[in-house]
Parts: C-alpha cells; structure tokens; sequence
DNA sequence: TGTAAATAATTAGCATACGAACTAAATGGA
DNA sequence: TCCATTTAGTTCGTATGCTAATTATTTACA
C-alpha cells in the first residue's frame, strides 16, 4: 500500500492521518507495558507507574509540576495521587512556603517498590527503544514537533 | 536541547521516550480537534464524529467492524453508539444474515449532520496535515511501523 | 492595609480505555 | 441432530482525560 492509499484509507480520522495512527501507535506502546506491570505483579498501572518514576528520579515535587512533567491534567494528576496514597506509596505534605501547595514524595514504601521494578523496566525501554536507530529518534521528534508547532500557532 | 539531554529529559516515562512523546502529540492533536467541533456547536465529541465520518465513508458496518477500523474496544464501540443513537443521528438494525450483528448506519438526521461539518473538518485536517511534507509522513509512517512491529513481536 | 485577581488543588460530570464476565446466536464435529 | 466452541455485542468495574465550578491561599495594586 503506497502512501497515496494509506492517506486516502485513514482520510475518516478527524485530526487526519497523522493523528490517527499516532494515537493508535501510543495506545499500543501503553497497553504492552501495562501487561507487562501487570506481568510483573507491580500493582499499578502505567500512569501509576510513571508518577512514582518521575519523583523517584526528582525527589519531591508540587501537583502541577507534576502536571507539567506528565502533561496531564490537575484532576488526573490528583485522583492517581489518591490512589498512590491509598496505597501508602506515596505522601503529600503541605508545603510550608506555600500552604496551597502540597509536596508530594515517596514513602520509604514506595521507594522499594520503585527499587524492585525498575530493572524490569528498564529492560523493557530498552527493548522497544531499540528498535528505533538514533536517527529514528530524531526524525520521529521533529516530526512531532513539527505537528506541535502547528497546533500552537492556533 | 540535543538528542541525549531529551532521551535523558523523558528518562522516567514508563514506555521509554517514544511513547510520552508520541502519546503527548496524540492528546494534543485530539484535543485542538475537540475545541473545533465546540466552536462549530457540533455537539459531538471527537471519537462520536469519527465514527460518524466511518460510517458516512464506507456506508453500514457491524460494530465489529467499527472497532477495527478505529482500534477500538467492543465496550468503547457500544458506549459511543449508544450516545449516537440517543442522538438519533444514527440506527443499529439486526443483519438478516446473521441476527447476532447490528448493522450500524447513520439516519437521515445524521446524513444531514454530517454534510454540515464535514467541509469545516476538512479544513482543520488539511491545515495540520500540510504542516508536514510528504517525506515526513512517509518518515512518520515508517517510524511508527517500526514501534508497532517490536510490539508485534511479543 | 484591604480587597480584587491570580494560583494550587479538589470536586463533579461526562466520555473514553480496557479487562473480565455475560447473553444470544451461529458453527462444526461426533 | 446435539452439544461444545466460537463469535457479536453488552454490561460491569476501575482508571484516565477534559471542562467547569469551588475552596483555600497568596499576590498585587489601589
């Protein structure tokens, strides 16, 4: 199928083309690690997974640098901080420089969590990180940036 | 920013940097298409239309079919007709041929609804598919061919 | 200094994503 | 023909995405 056929085949998607295998291709990436935290009894989902990451490698942040990071929303970001919580992985602490805000950290509970499936996990960024040389890599950045750049310009 | 600081930047995000960049590009691009059906008081979310357009492209389909055609899940499938049909901008009818298929096609009201959007959608389509060229489509396309395949591989 | 505006986080409501379990209908082999 | 298996679609439960509205705190300015 040339290149031709695959526009005209995906011509229904909405955002077009683009957005439509784009997003296809980060559910598939999505769901295969989240069978793969769920392999490894991790007890989390990916989303879950990626918090606890972001603040095992940052230490202590506030909600919406969280937000930031992850590019989710304040909602989201506090309703899987509820569930970490809940789950004695994580704790809020208000932040005595701005009582608005919360600092929010592992617990030494979570931080053996994060110890024991980080190899895991590894392995498994290597595995499909891999598949793409360096120059994939920069070629698939600068075509999503350049996608980026046009939704900006709104 | 090079290459190595951004891999290092997106170190922590669970399906490696390809996947939160891709994934974040994918929100971004659905969510810019939403707000154009807001503005056009479509009254339709971006996944409804999507749906719509399929069905206005390639006539009566099954659900099953549906959820081929846009990856998705049975459950998200029925979920989103359902609304459709509250709406009444489509119909699911038994298939004579085999009595466990609707045949899921749009009213005349949803013919109607569809015709009055679809110029402006394809406007918003265009405008961010000529942000890229030819060549980074086929590069785009080929990267995340790659990316599906190593999860294929499983 | 006092108050309006801005900011951090939460809540609520609706929609989507996904796995698991379920119903109804069709199929295939003994 | 009968029954086990498969297939199409739905239902349920949990989690996430997004918008709008709310609370508590801080900032900025008159």
């Amino acid at each position: 199928m040339d290149l031709e056929e695959k526009i005209a085949e995906y011509q229904f998607t909405g955002e077009g083309l683009s957005g439509f295998l784009i997003e296809r291709t980060a559910k598939r990436l999505k769901r295969a690690f989240q069978q793969e935290l769920t392999k490894m009894n991790a007890g989390l989902t990916a989303d879950q997974w990626v918090v606890m990451d972001l603040l095992a490698n940052k230490g202590a942040l506030n909600q919406l640098e969280i937000c930031r990071y992850l590019a989710k929303d304040p909602p989201t970001v506090t309703r899987i901080l509820d569930l970490l919580v809940d789950k004695q992985l994580l704790q809020r602490k208000t932040d005595p420089e701005d009582r608005r805000r919360f600092l929010v950290s592992l617990t030494r509970g979570g931080m053996n969590r994060h110890f024991e499936l980080i190899t895991r996990v590894k392995e498994f960024r290597k595995k499909h990180f891999n598949a793409l040389s360096p120059y994939d890599i920069e070629l698939l950045l600068s075509v999503l940036e350049k996608i980026n750049q046009s939704i900006d310009e709104e």
